[in-house]
RNA sequence: CGGCGUGUAGCGCAGCCUGGUAGCGCACUUGUCUGGGGGACAAGGGGUCGCAAGUUCGAAUCUUGUCACGCCGACCA
């Protein structure tokens, strides 16, 4: 491609609303225009980027034995209701009517659409396994859409699904998938780590996510330096801590507090750890049958309430917060003195996280405004708690394979793989004839990659003060071509076309600037775009039959024979 | 959905308080010079000041409404 034929334009500055770095570093060198919010187009420039990362996934989905299908990105809501998630799903699903008043939604991903193509025409266990993918344009009316392409409400994804006879193929199938993404990411150049998760609302069991590791990811990771133990911090199990709980020390008093009401608050003006405090949760819980509870939830006051494993208490799931009034009419108090010493344990369930049973003498609220108790304690002071791993892991923990100390770092979601059994298959009666001619219900796993993600995440974990740098397998350009004084010099213009055209005859994607700008402008564009590698023609170095090569991360330039350039080109190129 | 904030040229912003010809930088067009790191000079083009109503002789500016967008929170592959 020459720059002259090519479109493209860059800017120096971002959009002010831009937040993270990928996203400015997208807008500022014209790969992606905002068309509304969180949705936008792919300018030629960054569709050669997404491109690329697209083909990496197909040809590593086709290599694994998926087949390639394409869905419609608009679906009849009437799927939706049969699998029960119409309800469940809410505003991010976006659905509108047609011309006939029919309910369609567009959709956010495909288990009803896939389930329905399959159960049509797969009848028998002899067409079973299948591994069906698509990469099409999903639509999730997020809430608030930020960070670019990285949480946009239209974006590209790759959605796969899988159908078993048994939980067993399910299960080698997922193992190949794990490989299959291990393989992808690798390729991408991306550095990310596989981690166990929640299954989210997509529901099923068996999960694994992909992330890419950045500041700028939306996602906790906790995972143990010293094995390969990773997991989200939503689902990171945190030990019981290995001593037991110390004697009781001290009587139970009530210390003023005024106007002390969070626990880090309590814990300075007390003069005492933060650890030392007990921090009480106040959860609502009303069943569908009409039944409702109140429970306390205790935590360490340094530690978070992690709400995914609290909604897998049986007794008080589904919960909420409770109101300020709940709260007033459970436990005669406002919320900030609240506390589990002294209430009816008719009306009022106690749930401790572990840490917390394994404290003694703690600090708690006292149920009256503007007080606290002090060397509380269980069994003496109130009865022993129901005990359950209610909060998120923090650095330091040690790690649930008993192998080390857990650290956290972020991460970018890119990928997630689950074994969704037959949850869809089930409630699409999705079935299939066994051997006997018994009727069975299929197996299911689906297996995603957010397309347009990953280019946002790999321009997070690739650029500088200069702009984008991204590997040679998903950059727009491989190689460009620099020529000072190409409308000058017949000498720098005749390389320079003799060299394109031996890299193009190469197969080598090349880009030769051949715009009538001053040579900052060049370097600067063709820095910002990300353009791994770059060849300067100039007059000077031709007379001595030289060129000067440069890659993007290098400081310095270094000198090549013309003669030598191509095979330095595809040394590089084959090295990464 | 709650709190806060912002809408003025493609991008970044000033002007608004104190009403009176709509500005600056970048980008764009033309020309000249320049030519190894976003160059200089000159001349240009481009704006329903988010939208609507009101106050006023006169509204980007004041008032009200409305829409959009953003940030924080809640929520979320």
């Amino acid at each position: 491609m020459r720059t002259s034929q090519f479109f493209f334009t860059t800017q120096k500055e971002a959009p002010a609303d831009a937040e993270v770095i990928s996203q400015k570093m997208m807008l500022r060198a014209g790969y992606i225009k905002r068309t509304a919010a969180g949705i936008y187009t792919w300018m030629p420039l960054g569709l050669r980027v997404l491109r690329k990362v697209e083909n990496i996934v197909r040809e590593e989905m086709n290599n694994a034995g998926a087949l390639e299908l394409l869905m419609p990105a608009v679906q009849p809501f009437e799927l939706w209701q049969e699998s029960g998630r119409g309800d469940q799903y809410g505003p991010e699903l976006l659905r509108f009517k047609d011309r006939h008043q029919r309910d369609f939604v567009i959709g956010p991903t495909h288990e009803e659409v896939i389930t329905d193509v399959v159960r049509r025409d797969v009848k028998s266990y002899r067409q079973l396994p299948i591994h069906l993918y698509q990469i099409q344009t999903k639509f999730r009316d997020e809430i608030r859409p930020r960070f670019g392409v990285m949480r946009g409400r239209e974006f590209l994804m790759k959605d796969g699904y899988s159908f078993h006879t048994s939980f067993d193929d399910l299960v080698r199938e997922y193992g190949k998938m794990y490989a299959t993404y291990t393989k992808i990411f690798s390729r991408l150049g991306l550095k990310f780590r596989a981690v166990a998760a929640d299954t989210g609302s997509i529901g099923g069991t068996g999960s694994h996510e992909f992330h890419v590791l950045a500041d700028s990811g939306e996602d906790d990771i906790a995972f143990c330096p010293d094995s390969d133990y990773a997991a989200n911090v939503e689902l990171a199990e945190a030990v019981a801590p290995g001593s037991p709980r110390p004697a009781a020390g001290k009587s139970m008093e009530k210390i003023a507090t005024p106007g002390k009401m969070a626990c880090a608050d309590v814990a300075e003006f007390l003069g005492v750890d933060p650890s030392k405090v007990v921090k009480t949760i106040a959860v609502f819980s009303e069943k569908e049958n009409g039944s409702k509870t109140f429970a306390l939830l205790l935590l360490r006051g340094d530690h978070e309430l992690n709400e995914i494993k609290a909604a897998k208490i049986a007794a008080i799931a589904p919960f909420r917060f409770a109101t300020e009034g709940e709260v007033e009419a459970y436990l005669g108090c406002k919320p900030g003195y609240i506390g589990p010493v002294a209430v009816n344990p008719e009306k009022v369930l106690i749930f401790a996280d572990r840490a917390v049973a394994a404290m003694g003498d703690f600090i708690c609220g006292a149920n009256e405004a503007g007080l606290h108790l002090s060397g509380v304690n269980f069994g003496r002071d109130l009865p022993e708690p129901i005990v359950a791993d209610l909060r998120n892991v923090v650095a330091g923990d040690p790690s649930p394979d008993g192998k080390g100390k857990l650290d956290i770092c972020r991460g970018i979601e890119v990928g997630h793989i689950f074994q969704l059994r037959q949850k869809y298959a089930a409630a699409l009666n999705c079935n299939y004839l066994d051997e006997t001619g018994k009727s069975q219900t299929m197996e299911m796993g689906c297996y995603g990659i957010g397309v347009s993600r990953i280019v946002g995440a790999a321009i997070e974990q690739g650029n500088d003060e200069k702009g984008i740098f991204l590997p040679p397998a998903i950059a727009p350009f491989a190689v460009c071509i620099v020529p000072m004084g190409y409308h000058k010099s017949e000498a720098v213009k005749a390389a320079a076309d003799d060299l394109y055209g031996q890299l193009k005859t190469a197969g080598i994607d090349v880009v030769l600037d051949d715009r009538n700008e001053r040579p900052g402008v060049m370097f600067a564009d063709m820095e910002l775009i990300g353009i791994p590698h770059r060849i300067v023609i100039g007059e000077r170095g031709l007379k001595e039959g030289q060129l000067e090569y440069k890659g993007r991360l290098e400081a310095e330039a270094t000198m090549i024979a013309q003669a030598d350039i191509l095979a330095t080109i595809k040394e590089k190129l084959c090295a990464g």
